[in-house]
RNA sequence: GCGGGCGUGGUGGAAUCGGUAGACACGCCGGCUUUAGGUGCCGGUGGCGCAAGCCAUGGGGGUUCAAGUCCCUCCGCCCGCACCA
């Protein structure tokens, strides 16, 4: 037996890739022919420094997914690049005066070593960075295709002003209501800003939920952003001043209920309601600190309510009454029309208020439990209710009527007066996309004084992002200090004309990158419809669940407008067909972070123990959607593993005959063994991986198969057998450790294992003649015997009864009832004979 | 506060449909081999008990012949959102 073999992964690793690389191997065609297709796709990484350990499991999670796809048959686009434009980028530049471009670069080119050093399967020749002019020429190309439909538009918007470094803050660079990097105290300020119009498709990206195979908590989170409710728009009418203030309210069957009516700090009327008036000077105080308080916090104690009297009315439109107005911090300017009208006794926080203040309460709705001649008029006890009922003290042809029923009378009344109508309302907000920073994607749009904003000619696209000499934004874009770039004409009329400034958000790239990696070469077109159809959905997505809302959202909402605009086929409605999140992987159950000092270098890991070992054991700590433990011990056992299943079948091909495959006698008991065992891994990691994500089972089915075939268990197994079970550990085994797998699987068969079909497993092995029959006594296993498969219920209840250890559990006792479970156990339930 | 998870040996985890709790691995203990070994191989390893056996899946209760799994309740931890009218 030659001892000298030994697993070396830094020699075996290169040898293959570089075998991979030379043939072209995981590169794949458009035109496929007939060939079934399928498209895994990781989320797109952001280039910083190195790669981290995420980006280990994520790759190692993607890769297991294609390798299964292309040999199980399909022709699998596995594609990666770069989401190069960014925050870290440009602070960087800030910092050291370094262009973006050449640390993104670094990079990028760091991460391609890498990469390349993992042995992911991916098709290089479709790589990109949303950062190159030949990409983002179509990202505003895609942009400026809204803009002509309609679904970009600017408006005021506001931002997050740090004073001191006349920037605009991102949401994580304000930490405590103040700049990350100055510590001045952030301001609110308005800018005009560009807008993508989401909200049109709100009912879209909620239906459409129903047709993917995403993980319900995904769904039920986008749903609940999206945040669709039904209700009524009801207008509440200042007389004094004569504007109307139109109210959205999910509750029109308690509008009789409504005893005050209070406006968001943001609404624009309300310093002009108290201009003049003696609670002018107390409202603008109260405005003032609710602008700048921290946002956080005035959503944060639920306890205390805050308000301020207007001194102004509004009219009920169903009564009459007049309300007295108020302004609070606990509704806001984003949600609704910015104003409600309160209904203490049927609403938590305007009973709340309404106690704060001292205002009237009057309740509209009885309990349930009272019948309509008995209603508690006056009753305070038991509010606010929330829940249905009788309507009460409402207009004498409301009331009685079950609060549901009410509901829709009352709209069909409004709506008739023309005082309001049905209405549904959206929590979701338009997406912003104005961004005051260098490095993104220009906004390819030219602001003329006589024409107003003009699209630039797509023949004059890509709009390349100038170079500048400082990235700090002072009082604006950093582009405005492009000056000759700022300069230019109007494309209508020729007059002089400026550019806009503004970037996009990141968001923008990342919304439609997947579709150009079907395509990724043409230069012609941001994609050809023909070839996106037989690409698209992506089969697989694989991506961390931090993007459960926003990126998915953004994705979805591009491939719909995009289908629209006639750019996609019809029936290309979700760009993720099937949707897998990945847990994150901790140490001591934390974070890993710089700042701990407990972080995990994939570079580090891969060099000391190889990229097979590497990829495996992050597969291996638990299942890939939880969070996961790290523990440096624990690779060792997976680099150990690996080592054996080598050595073996290095040792195997040593005592292979020459040039003849060895039979295999399934006669001899330890090859029957060896096929069952081997058949039954086939089977269990082939379940693991089609029906479910749990690639740590299916590893730890690899590990049993290995386990039997080891030189002192496999017995006097014939020669083919062992070859047989060792060949099946390392086909199962391909997909998680690509290399050792194939270099096993050469040694011993002289084939390519990637080459070859996903083994099936032959059902005549997964049948045992004989199983153990587990013997209970009234729920308690006593006995344990061997049954024939087929054995009849009776035969089981018989072998039962034969066991000496259970008949010492049922002597002197009657037996109730006896429960066979066929295939599994015979429960005796016995209780003391009478 | 609302929504979603999770809680199993010394550790990571397994148990896929209510049917044998602890697969696989780490660690630890013992042995063999090689000894240059921090290599390799074999065996043991939830707790209590001499044993028969009993007890064990965060705590308590329930349903069931049978519960880690279903129901109620309490505790703890994690994630997301946050006064959504």
């Amino acid at each position: 037996m030659a001892a000298d073999h030994h697993y070396d992964p830094a020699e075996i690793e290169p040898r293959w890739q570089q075998v991979w690389a030379d043939e072209g191997t995981w590169q794949v065609p458009n035109d496929t022919g007939d060939d079934p297709t399928s498209y895994v796709l990781e989320m797109l990484p952001y280039p910083s420094g190195e790669p981290h350990i995420g980006h280990l499991k994520v790759y190692s999670v993607g890769d297991a997914v294609a390798h299964f796809h292309r040999r199980t048959g399909s022709r699998v686009l596995h594609p990666m690049g770069y989401d190069a434009f960014g925050l870290p980028a440009e602070n960087h530049a800030i910092k050291t005066g370094q262009h973006p471009r050449d640390s993104t670069d670094a990079a990028i080119t760091e991460f391609q070593r890498q990469f390349r050093r993992w042995g992911i399967s991916i098709d290089w020749t479709r790589e990109f960075g949303t950062h190159e002019p030949r990409v983002y020429r179509w990202t505003q190309w895609i942009f400026l295709e809204l803009f002509r439909h309609g679904l970009a538009y600017q408006k005021e918007a506001a931002v997050n002003w740090d004073p001191v470094e006349e920037t605009v803050l991102a949401n994580e660079q304000v930490v405590d209501g103040r700049g990350e990097r100055s510590g001045a105290v952030v301001e609110v300020r308005q800018l005009k800003q560009w807008f993508l119009r989401i909200t049109d498709y709100a009912d879209r990206l909620l239906a459409d939920l129903d047709s993917i195979r995403w993980p319900e908590h995904v769904k039920t989170m986008q749903r609940n952003w999206i945040g669709r409710s039904e209700g009524a728009e009801v207008v509440f009418r200042n007389e004094e001043l004569a504007v109307d203030y139109p109210v959205f309210t999910t509750r029109p069957d308690t509008l009789f209920g409504a005893t005050f009516f209070v406006m968001a700090p943001e609404h624009p009327d309300v310093l002009r309601l108290v201009e003049g008036t003696e609670q002018e000077a107390e409202v603008r105080d109260y405005v003032n600190r609710a602008l700048t308080a921290d946002k956080a916090l005035r959503g944060d104690l639920d306890k205390e309510k805050t308000g301020v009297a207007l001194g102004r009315t509004v009219t009920n439109p169903v009564n009459g009454e007049e309300l007295a107005m108020y302004v609070a911090d606990y509704v806001l300017m984003e949600y609704g029309t910015g104003a409600i009208m309160a209904v203490p006794a049927h609403d938590e926080r305007d009973f709340a208020f309404a106690q704060a203040y001292g205002l009237p309460i009057r309740r509209v709705i009885g309990s349930p439990q009272e019948t309509a001649g008995s209603p508690c008029e006056d009753e305070l006890e038991g509010l606010p209710y929330t829940g249905d009922g009788p309507l009460v003290n409402s207009a004498p042809e409301f009331d009685g009527l079950h609060n549901r029923a009410a509901l829709e009378a009352i709209v069909r009344w409004l709506d008739r007066e023309g005082k309001g109508h049905s209405s549904v309302n959206y929590r979701l907000r338009d997406w912003l996309i104005s961004r005051q920073r260098y490095w993104g994607t220009p906004i390819p749009i030219i602001h003329c004084p006589r024409c107003g904003a003009v699209p630039v000619p797509d023949e004059d696209l890509p709009v390349v992002l100038p170079d500048v000499e400082d990235y700090k934004p002072r009082g604006r874009s950093p582009l405005a200090a492009a000056e000759d770039w700022v300069h230019t004409s109007c494309p209508r009329c020729g007059g002089a004309a400026e550019r806009e400034t503004d970037t996009m958000d990141t968001f923008v790239d990342s919304s439609w990158y997947f579709l150009r990696y079907c395509d990724a070469r043409n230069d012609s077109a941001a994609w050809d419809p023909d070839v996106v159809a037989r690409w698209m959905p992506v089969d697989q997505y694989i991506g961390g669940v931090e993007h459960a809302i926003l990126h998915l959202l953004y994705a979805r909402f591009f491939t719909k407008a995009l289908a629209d605009l006639g750019h996609l086929p019809d029936e290309i409605q979700e760009p993720f067909a099937a949707l897998f999140t990945q847990g994150m992987i901790l140490r001591d159950g934390e974070k890993m972070s710089k700042n701990r000092g407990n972080v995990v270098s994939p570079k580090t890991l891969v060099q000391r123990y190889g990229a097979d070992t590497a990829r495996s054991y992050i597969l291996f700590i638990g299942p890939p959607d939880q969070d996961a433990d790290w523990s440096d011990s624990g690779v060792e056992g997976m680099h150990r593993f690996l080592g054996r299943l080598w050595r073996l079948a290095a040792e195997a091909a040593d005592e292979l005959p020459d040039d003849r495959v060895p039979d295999i006698d399934p006669a001899r008991p330890d090859d029957e063994r060896l096929l069952r065992k081997a058949h039954w891994a086939i089977d269990k990691v082939t379940t693991d991986m089609s029906e479910r994500f749990n690639f740590n089972t299916a590893i730890a089915a690899v590990m049993e198969l290995l386990n039997e075939v080891t030189p002192v268990k496999r017995g006097e197994a014939s020669p083919g057998a062992v070859r047989f079970t060792l060949a099946t550990a390392a086909s199962l085994i391909f997909p998680f450790a690509p290399h050792v797998a194939t270099d096993a699987y050469h040694l011993l068969t002289g084939e390519r294992v990637w080459e070859q079909p996903w083994p099936s497993a032959d059902p005549e092995y997964l049948e045992a003649p004989t199983f153990e029959l587990v013997l209970q006594v009234n729920g308690k296993v006593r006995d344990r015997v061997q049954a024939p498969s087929d054995a009849s219920r009776d035969q089981l209840v018989a072998l039962a009864r034969a066991s000496g250890r259970v008949r010492q559990f049922i002597d002197g006792n009657e037996i109730v009832k006896e429960i066979v479970v066929p295939g599994k156990l015979v429960n005796v339930v016995v209780r003391p004979a009478a």
